[in-house]
Parts: structure tokens; sequence; C-alpha cells
DNA sequence: ATATCGACCTGCTAGC
DNA sequence: TGCTAGCAGGTCGATA
């Protein structure tokens, strides 16, 4: 469910709530992803300065130490002053004195990990490697573009690795190749150039988008106050297989790539 | 470096 | 109606 448009949606709807707040109680569910990485009872009596984001992680800043927070393919927060007895599918609640966070997880490929800085332990494993922020206004299309030379892989495995730009996952990655023109088959460094310039707007694009819509909900997204997204509808392929194309009416094609589903339009996008 | 696969876990849907 | 196979927004690690 998760890429960056749904993190950062979820992340605003309630980090202004939960900065300043002190921790009451950590209680885990069943495991997830990753354990925690300390005792939950070391979370107690935290201070909460506030929530940050890089990639598809959240980042949750104590006045010691951190906590990451990883939605994997299922997960949603939730925040609230009070919240019901906790489902067969909540893993994590974050015990608080301005309302509960909670972590729902069906399939629990999402974690909740403490680390003592983002540059220390599990953080420095999760967090290093990642590639640049591409809503950040310090963003380089440039780099992106020379970037795209020195790897050999098909540019739609690329985008979803996260090795140059991060946020980018399977809806995202069709969506802005389709904007860019590009057929998401051909290998990162026979992009051209201003091909490339123009794949790292459509991703700024269609990352901005989504997060002003609200993130996209196909089944259960929704944020931390319990909406959901509208990014779905204004999606050009993805999901869109054997349907016609909206600039030109070929059928959507729908291939696999590294086990994913891509979705295309084989006229609209050629190298 | 790339390519391919399997693993993690649960739920839903299409098809028989 | 009931079963099964296949698929789903993500990532890591092992193997050639």
């Amino acid at each position: 469910m998760p890429e960056l448009p749904e993190v950062e949606v979820t992340r605003r709807s309630f980090a202004s709530r939960i900065a300043g707040a002190r921790i009451i109680a950590a209680i885990p569910g069943k495991p997830l992803r990753w354990p925690l990485g300390c005792l939950p009872e070391a979370l107690v009596g935290r201070r909460i300065l506030g929530v940050r984001r890089r990639g598809k992680y959240l980042l949750v800043d104590l006045d010691q130490g951190l906590v990451l927070v990883h939605l994997g393919m299922s997960g949603s927060l939730s925040f609230a002053a009070t919240q019901p007895p906790a489902g067969p599918h909540d893993h994590f609640d974050l015990v608080t004195t301005a309302g509960t966070l909670r972590l729902h997880d069906p399939r629990r490929f999402g974690a909740v990990v403490w680390a003592p800085s983002e540059g220390e332990g599990m953080a420095a494993k999760l967090l290093g490697g990642l590639g640049a922020e591409p809503l950040a206004e310090d963003f380089d299309a440039q780099a992106f573009a020379g970037a795209l030379k020195r790897h050999h892989v098909a540019i739609k495995l690329l985008l979803l690795s996260g090795r140059i730009v991060v946020g980018v996952g399977n809806i995202y990655a069709s969506e802005a190749l389709f904007r860019a023109g590009i057929d998401p088959r051909v290998a990162a460094d026979r992009v051209s150039r201003p091909r490339a310039l123009k794949l790292a707007e459509a991703v700024r694009e269609v990352l901005g988008e989504a997060v002003a819509r609200g993130g996209t909900t196909l089944r259960d997204f929704r944020d931390a106050n319990g909406d959901h997204g509208w990014f779905q509808l204004d999606a050009r392929v993805y999901g869109r297989a054997g349907l016609a194309c909206l600039t030109c009416g070929a059928p959507v094609r729908m291939i696999r790539q590294g086990q994913r589903s891509t979705f295309f339009c084989a006229h609209c996008q050629r190298r």
C-alpha cells in the first residue's frame, strides 16, 4: 500500500499532534518485519520531538534516539486520544500523553524499530544507501539523469530499487514512466538525457499530486485520521490492463518485471 | 553489477 | 457453495 505519498500523508495527519507528547507505554503485538531493538519499557518517559520522513520510513524523533516506522505492504497508522481494543491485525501501540499511535498491519511486513540515532544500529542499516528525496527542494534532476547512466537495469526496476530516488513504489513507478513517455523495459543507461530529465520531473509531479490527493487507496490505505486517498482516480496506467490508454486509445499492457506487475502503453512509451 | 528466486504473512478475488 | 490458485501498495538475502 504505502509508497512515499501515503507515508507522507500519514505523517502529516498526526505529526503536529504527537509532537511534544511523552511516551506512556509501548505495546508490541505479533512480531513484525524486524524486532523493536530495545525493551518496550525503555521508551517510557521519552519525549517525542517530531516526526520526519525518509523515503518510505517515518522517523519519530525522541529526546533520546528515534523510532523508525515502516508500513510494509499493508500497514497503516491511526492516532487518537482513545483507541478501541486492539484487533487481530493491530501490532503496535505507542501510548502517549497526546494519544495512542497504533500500527495496523495485516501482513506484518511493516516494522517499528528503535535506534540510538539515524546513523547507528538498525537505522543506519535501513536508511543507508537510500537515494535522493524526490520532493526535497534541493532535488537534483541533473544528478538523477547522471545516475541513470551508471546502471544497466530496466528503468522501472531501478526506480523501484530506491537507490537513485526514494519513495517510488509499484504504482508511481508505472505512472511516472507513463508521464515521461519511457518504456519501463528500457535499460536505465539507455534513457536519453532529455528523457531522464523528464522522468525526474515526472516522478516529482506524480508524487506531489498524489500527496495533494491524500495518497492512493486501492483497498485499505487510511491516514492517521482514518481518511482515504483519491489518487487512484488519477492513475493513468496502473491497474488499467486491457483498457484504452487515456492518451492514444491503445490497450494498456501489463507485464511482469522482477515478479511485479508493470503497466504501460506501448504506443505512448517508447525508449 | 545484474538477474532470478524465495522468504516474510494474510486476505481477497477469479475461476472452476 | 466451496475450494484453489494467484495476486497484492515492500524489502531483504541467497544464489549464479
